[in-house]
DNA sequence: TTTGACCTTAACATCGCAGGAAGGTCAAGG
DNA sequence: CCTTGACCTTCCTGCGATGTTAAGGTCAAA
């Protein structure tokens, strides 16, 4: 099965297959005489694995947990189980990310009336947030100017 | 003021104002006669602008259009209304994919004993899912073998 | 033989940022 | 004056998971 084929038996666009093997993600597949990767049942099915993985937005790191979990044969449920978890929790974590930008976006939509004149509270918002929605600037210690140290 | 102070400031850090003047969202600045940019208070109002348009989520061309619209006395706040719309739309859109992945995980972990023994039906439903949560593979024009043209 | 779909490797773009190297500037202190 | 070190400059690299393009080799069918 060439690498074309397998890409559409698994979902995996080509691309992707050769990436994935390319950081070794997954193992090189066999050649054929003229340099074609050929992929058996095997490897198709692990690439159906990858795929779906992917689609529960694990990276490509965890996929590598979740593929030696997978073929560990005297794995622990509970590996798997925290990884997923890690998971989702990060998966929640970036929920909550969007949901208080859209909240805050919502609330100034809603105060903008979205007709011809100038005046819009949402770049009003922008420009000098009065309204308790103020973001924390991101203040990395980098950016301090230090006092001289004596010494 | 120094481009430091100006980040220091503006909560957006020197290395992102460097970039979003190479990237043309902000005018170039002043320059000390040794090179130093300087930053005027309208200068840091703008990049406080943009900080406050990030933590919303905005894209940096979605706040180029904002900044452009901000600047421009005549614009009509349905404008403004419509690009935060968009944006907004944008963001359930992110929150939706990730709450389908979430909920599928959820369900899976759920399932999964979390234990000693290797069973684990997270990697069962990755290895071939029969529970309904299939996902549809990505299938982009390129990938289908097409029958040959004949002419 | 030609065609064109397929395969190969390789390099570059995306997006918003972080990090670092190599070197110039500035202010304070010995 | 010289050193120190915090700051500034430009330029380059990397991240993650792809997409895109390019230049060329292979294969099967007409």
């Amino acid at each position: 099965m060439n690498i074309g084929q397998a890409a559409r038996a698994s979902g995996v666009s080509a691309k992707m297959i050769r990436y994935y093997e390319q950081i070794d993600l997954i193992p090189p597949t066999g050649r054929t005489e003229a340099g074609y990767r050929t992929y058996s049942q095997s490897d198709l099915h692990r690439l159906q694995f990858i795929r779906r993985a992917r689609a529960l937005g694990f990276s490509v790191a965890e996929i590598g947990e979740l593929l030696s979990l997978w073929h560990d044969q005297s794995r622990q449920s509970g590996d798997v189980k925290r990884l997923a978890a890690a998971h989702l929790a990060e998966l929640e974590r970036r929920m909550a990310a969007l949901q208080q930008m859209a909240d805050t976006l919502n609330s100034l939509i809603h105060c903008c009336a979205g007709d011809q004149r100038p005046d819009c509270p949402i770049l009003h918002n922008l420009e000098q947030p009065a309204g308790g929605h103020e973001t924390q600037p991101v203040r990395r210690g980098t950016l301090r100017r230090l006092p001289p140290r004596r010494g």
